[in-house]
RNA sequence: CGGGGAUUGGCGCAGUUGGCUAGCGCGCCGCGUUUGGGACGCGGAGGUCGGAGGUUCGAGUCCUCUAUCCCCGACCA
């Protein structure tokens, strides 16, 4: 892409009613657009990044053998009453509209209603089970207050999996299986060293602890013991003796942190399926209830821990594979050829596939190497005299030093 | 929902004890000089001060109500 084609462009202020470190960064950067308290626009370049998270997750997704579907925001208000989660007083986080008939419909926060519900069209036997089934949508909570730009609003991209198994055993096998997959995703997405696998409240309808996952970071919200050992951590909300005890934890070796909620997941046994009436028959010809598992990843909110976490003083910092671009090449006003010598760079890199953005703006190189910083793009190339000798100038967004390399290397550095 | 702070061109801000044509920086447009870390000069455009009501000869400045945003707390299937 070419600078001068992105309509977006960076601002040196921080915005005056943002205070979280990754709203002003994404909103000076250009990647997102504030629409009101909670709910963000994802500009061309945000909307890059959002998709290249979930692309992430939807590979690890697909792997584990789980089918993607798009659900309906729009819901009748009938099976949330089965359950229970339909009043206000119940669920206080609802957004609610009505059709004009009068007609009350509920604006999606959640899914577990409408897919229990719709699988009851094509689930009867043990033959049809186990289902994994996954969306990657916005939800809607009207949240009492949102807060720290992406980390809590009150329109936010989500990746939901449900799982339904036809005993505890494959339950329990497919929840670990889902949890190494998470492990994976924040692997790749490099937050893996500091997000930790932690126990939390089971909730209500699970005796069992439920699993969320923690970035350890000064903006969570969450107050976590984390075992850094181990690996592993437990929500103040559940620390005492007892679940200490429970999980063989101890407590000298437990320090406290804040974390920010990146997943989580739940085994909801089978209040659900129970409550809508999705049975299945065994090999036995007898009715069995469906257990079932539920495992969000707040696809947004991660947007904005990895922009919070990685940025340094110049800006953004994205991890290479959900940058925006990988490359932000640059021409030098100092040499004349520069700027055609650029264009055929710009080519070839597009050629091979290599997401570029070409700043072909007729600006200063110092604006272009401080919009190129800001913008987080991991490898900054520069044309200059030297490519006379077909070395172009390399810089990794992370690092300082700048080396010189052949361009036709260039495609085996960047990945 | 309780407490605190804020609201003035596109963005960030300043506006004395109310006083005459509401300023500054960034950005934007034009011309010129520059050209490796957000250059500089000159010339422009652009706001009626969140909204409503009130006090006053006179309100961005005072009063009342209200909306929105941020922060802390409560809340967070």
């Amino acid at each position: 892409m070419r600078l001068s084609n992105l309509y977006t462009k960076t601002i040196k202020n921080n915005p005056s009613d943002e205070q979280s470190l990754n709203a002003q960064l994404l909103i000076r950067a250009g990647f997102i657009h504030k629409e009101m308290a909670g709910v963000y626009s994802y500009l061309p370049l945000g909307k890059r990044v959002l998709d290249n998270i979930s692309k992430i997750i939807r590979e690890e997704m697909n792997n584990l053998g789980c089918l993607e579907v798009q659900m309906s925001i729009l819901q009748p208000k009938e099976i949330w009453e089965i359950t229970d989660r339909w009043d206000d007083k119940k669920v206080d986080i609802w957004f609610k509209t009505k059709l004009y008939n009068g007609q009350e419909l509920g604006i999606g926060l959640t899914h577990e209603e409408p897919i229990v519900d719709s699988l009851k069209s094509y689930i009867d036997s043990y033959k049809s089970l186990p289902v994994y089934v996954y969306q990657i949508q916005n939800k809607f909570r009207n949240e009492l207050r949102a807060k720290s730009g992406l980390l809590r609003g009150r329109e936010f991209l989500m990746k939901d999996l449900y799982s339904f198994s036809e005993s505890q055993e494959g339950h329990r096998k497919f929840y670990e299986k889902v949890i190494k997959s998470y492990q994976n995703i924040y692997s790749k997405l490099e937050l893996g060293d500091f997000t930790y696998r932690t126990y939390a409240d089971g909730g209500i309808f699970s005796k069992s602890f439920s699993d969320e996952f923690q970035t350890i970071s000064p903006i969570g919200e969450d107050d976590i013991y984390v075992d850094e050992v181990k690996k592993i951590a437990i929500n103040a909300e559940i620390y005492n003796d007892l679940n200490l005890k429970k999980l063989s934890l101890d407590k000298s070796s437990l320090v406290l942190k804040k974390g920010v909620e990146v997943g989580n997941t739940f085994s909801l046994e089978s209040k659900y399926t129970d409550a809508l009436d999705l049975y299945y028959t065994d090999k036995n010809g007898h009715k069995k209830s469906i257990i079932m598992g539920c495992y969000g990843i707040g696809v947004s909110r991660l947007m904005g821990v990895i922009a919070e976490v990685f940025a340094d003083s110049n800006g953004l910092v994205w991890p290479n594979c959900i940058a925006p671009f990988k490359v932000y090449l640059i021409s030098v006003n100092e040499d004349p050829k520069s700027k055609q010598k650029t264009e055929v760079i710009y080519k070839l890199l597009t050629q091979k596939n290599i997401d570029v953005i070409y700043d072909d703006r007729d600006v200063r190189a110092g604006e272009k190497f401080a919009d190129a910083d800001l913008l987080g793009i991991p490898y900054r190339v520069v044309v200059n005299q030297n490519f006379e000798d077909k070395q172009v100038e390399l810089k990794h967004r992370k690092q300082n030093k700048i080396e010189f390399v052949q361009f036709d290397r260039l495609e085996s550095i960047i990945y």
